[in-house]
DNA sequence: AATAGAAACATACGGAGCGTATGTCAATTT
DNA sequence: AAATTGACATACGCTCCGTATGTTTCTATT
């Protein structure tokens, strides 16, 4: 074994730890996850876990944190391959539904996390999330495509209900057909609150 | 003490434990409840409580049963004062954001309760609340006051976008602003989604 | 280069809480 | 009136979290 640098041996052990916390949590959800399970699948102890990330509750900020970013990145590039910003901001509102498909993001992100963590406009990351559909609008009112209005309370409102169309296809007995309902019902959505004129 | 009916007796008890877990729900949040503090505040033992709802979900479901059926009364009331259907149903959506503004409501119904007992959707007493919320739109839909379109997916949008409106109004250094805000956006959404000619 | 110090992680311990198994008493039934 | 069932209390075991302590390995200083 060539000597590593701490740094990067501790970033390994950091990695392994929010990998299979991931797993658990998302397979078992929060409560329910064992954290001596946890950590001996990482090949580890709790006395790890503990040293890096305070308690269980830090842990699942990490795994919050890493699952968000990626978040953030998928709608970024839905972004980008649309022709134009609006249509790019209805990319990234169907990018989030299908994400929140997802039984991991479902679990993790959108149950327990808030129950644990509280509200997720709270959360650095969600922000950042939050911020992005935020500059976008804005720069949709700006550029005269979108009625002006409050960015926020239509970012936050938008988000919302693509919130809440995921929860309602992941529990349907036929997925596919609900999503396209819900697809659609979101595009009608979208346009009419943003693209009435008042 | 009048010798009571066995069954009125059992209600009796029911009720006080239902009543002293939504205090503690509420307050310390489901994970963090004592199921002992819990009984022993109701001047009862977990015996009790084993025994009349299985187990500490089975307390939680009696709970958000009771609190959703308070919430469907107070949001047909919202409906029955409105002069006119079309405004029922925004005093409707108005409603149920003031109605998760409460922080009990928020801590059992939009955070303990999916985490612990899975998507709300499926719930049968939300079903309901839902199920008002599709038959308004679909009578609005048959008079001719809003654009033909799906009756669930448009009731779930809105819906989801009230919830996160309420979440986001909670957080809020300011809520009242917020809440202006949120309640305007909320109507903008309403009719560019429903009375948008398409 | 050697030693002191700190960081990273493991081990050990205590306490709290849930669920179940068992016990007790009152009420209903026959 | 005796027996049986139901409502609730008591007692136990097991799991799990958080902390306190121990050990080893890396880093820093001279």
């Amino acid at each position: 074994m060539a000597a590593k640098r701490r740094a990067q041996m501790v970033e390994e052990t950091r990695a392994k730890l929010i990998q299979a916390a991931r797993k658990a949590f998302a397979t078992k959800g929060y409560a329910a996850a064992s954290m001596d399970e946890l950590t001996a699948e990482a090949g580890l102890t709790r006395g790890a876990l503990y040293h890096n990330f305070g308690d269980k509750k830090g842990l699942l900020q990490a795994v919050i944190g890493q699952i968000d970013a990626e978040m953030v990145a998928r709608m970024r590039a839905a972004q980008n391959q649309a022709e134009t910003r609006w249509l790019g901001f209805l990319a990234e509102g169907v990018a989030y539904i299908e994400m929140a498909l997802e039984p991991e993001i479902q679990r993790i992100m959108l149950l327990d996390g808030p129950a644990v963590l509280g509200d997720p406009s709270l959360w650095p990351n969600q922000t950042a999330c939050l911020r992005a559909t935020m500059q976008t609008i804005q720069a949709l009112i700006d550029e005269g495509t979108v009625t002006p209005m409050d960015a926020e309370a239509a970012a936050r409102l938008i988000n919302g209900a693509a919130l809440n169309a995921s929860l309602w296809i992941a529990a349907a007995d036929d997925p596919h057909a609900v999503f396209a309902k819900a697809v659609e019902a979101f595009r009608y959505l979208a346009v009419g609150l943003l693209q009435t004129e008042r």
